[in-house]
DNA sequence: ATGAAAGCGCTAACAT
DNA sequence: ATGTTAGCGCTTTCAT
């Protein structure tokens, strides 16, 4: 076939000789810049098609001052934050803007301080990379600080509070203000809350959203019937099996992952769900839709969102930091068994 | 602090006349080359410190024509791939060893045939990556003998047919050979099995495991207690569904995430587990052990295979391509409650 | 042990 | 519209 093995690379030279023209004259026919006869254009495209010449991107990147690649880190790169499809989610969107774009994807996962060490310094000289999309980080996290001293173009998933940093997220606030609200409405009166941990900006968001809508109706809030997560499996099992001595007879879950943690707990309990207790989770995650009962979740855009981040990444690339872009995109309450209601439609 | 916006990006150059020494020596004390004196070492290194200084990765690959980056392709991106945290787990282990090893690591998803058209070339070229990682491929996938006439470097995730290419796999029929067999010892009869997707190498290793066990104890094979699924949960349960009629009282499911689609039509049928059927699963998914009942499973070393891949890879990449490297991970049978038998120890 | 100089393959400013 | 030329920042031979 085409590809032999020791085949010499070819270069912008090489073609330039084989079509007759110099090597300017290609670079222009490959980035599609003007000023080049058609009959030229034709006769150099032909011969880049027929030996399937495309250029080095060290070069490039050299002469561009650019690399075309943009990273994806994941600040804390816990092993439990893998266990449900978050991440590959969110990856997947940022995976499929890159790829329209022309962009190379990078994924760098800290998981501990020597990562952390080893890497933010490469991240924050922005040497290799062009721009950074930052996720999972945790209140306090030094890294966006870095990048903003040193003038690095990124984009947070999950809002920051720092006025410079662009962001995109969803109105956790909001969603969580429906859920505890549709609890409410249900006639529910003792309701719990499962929280992520406190290091969290979409954990307190969470929370915040669900004692607004209590608030609002002037429900009494109970402490005992807040109980810390941290987004695992196991610590909505441990949540759930603490809060039962109080009787809740609603909880609102900060993550469908911890909720199935719940759900397990109330039926080693043999705690009817939804007859003694509603549960509404949070995220839409592809097993709440077969949990047992169906769980009733605040669905967001995950993917959706890794595009809108990248996106808007390349926005801030091409056209300077400022102002910084903050993207909020809303969530919706998804009803299906586990609240007590019958599903609508 | 250091880091100032329109700070001008250090050179070797720069850092030698600082350190009144030529962009040479630096280079050598940069790469920890020999010949140069100790005095002269500690002077650049001091500098360098002071500086801050790293080389430009542009630059350096372009001189050393390697760029230091290795892809991660997956083949076919289906979204239903990122519902478990399979491949979740298989990129942290190659992301470790990546950045253990000083790489960096590039994700390339492949969702469709214009991903394929769009992005084959470019990797075939071994321009932009110095070798890949080949995961979710399927029988007869047109990308592994592209690499192989194009001499690029590059491992496997799953066994390759062809000769030429290397890879990293589990042993999937020994792991199913003992799945069956033990529900074969714990005195099931009909025993059926729902199987991956028969273009999946997986998928056959596991069905053929299977089914050697079955044979090896002259076990009767009923063609109708074989059936066909994608790795979905949906697939699990609906194939759950059709395998009823036709009263088997074990099941060897080629995944979890089938398998609880399969434990979910059992809970919808009335039927128990493992009282009325015995469930046994593949993969060991965190939601395996928390499942209802706990799923006994054939473990694998997700994480492990990736960096093993990722090793193997680097051996390839400095030492060249032959002969090619294969390496088959053991798998372990892990006993909880949904196969019949008390858990063990 | 150190320095000078020739690339690596491309882009972009400049000249024609 | 096309060609010439000077970098981009590094590695690496070759002198010394």
């Amino acid at each position: 076939m085409s590809g032999l093995h020791g085949m010499k690379r070819l270069t912008l030279e090489e073609i330039g000789k084989l079509a007759g023209v110099s090597r300017s004259t290609v670079s222009r026919v490959v980035n599609d810049q003007p000023y080049v006869s058609p009959p030229v254009r034709e006769r150099v495209s032909r011969v880049i098609a027929e030996t399937g010449y495309s250029p080095d991107p060290a070069a490039r990147s050299l002469a561009r001052q650019r690399t075309g690649i943009v990273g994806l880190v994941v600040a804390l790169a816990i092993d439990s934050l893998f266990e449900d499809p978050f991440f590959p989610r969110l990856i997947q969107g940022v995976s499929r803007a890159c790829t329209s774009h022309g962009s190379i994807l990078s994924l760098i996962l800290l998981y501990s301080r020597e990562d952390e060490a080893q890497l933010h310094p490469t991240i924050s000289q922005r040497q290799l990379f062009d721009g950074f999309i930052i996720a999972a980080t945790r209140t306090g996290d030094p890294l966006i600080p870095q990048l903003l001293d040193n003038g690095v173009s990124f984009v947070v998933h999950g809002r920051h509070d720092d006025p410079r940093a662009s962001y995109v997220d969803v109105d956790n606030v909001a969603g969580s203000y429906t859920a505890a609200n549709h609890l409410l409405r249900l006639g529910r009166r003792r309701i719990a809350t499962i929280t992520g941990p406190m290091d969290s900006a979409a954990a307190l968001d969470r929370e915040r959203g669900f004692l607004s809508a209590l608030r609002d109706r002037n429900h009494p809030i109970d402490e005992a019937l807040i109980v810390v997560g941290d987004f695992s499996e196991l610590s909505g099992y441990e949540a759930m099996q603490r809060l039962l001595p109080h009787e809740p007879d609603a909880v609102f879950v900060a993550s469908d992952t911890m909720a199935l943690g719940a759900l397990r707990a109330l039926r080693e309990a043999g705690i009817r769900v939804p007859g003694d207790i509603a549960v509404v989770g949070f995220d839409d995650m592809p097993y709440a839709a077969t949990a047992a009962p169906p769980l009733t979740t605040v669905r967001q855009p995950i993917r959706r969102a890794g595009t809108l981040a990248f996106e808007a990444l390349c926005d801030i690339m091409d056209s300077g930091l400022q102002p910084p872009r903050r993207i909020v995109m809303p969530t919706e309450l998804v009803i299906r068994e586990s609240c007590g209601m019958r599903q609508a439609g």
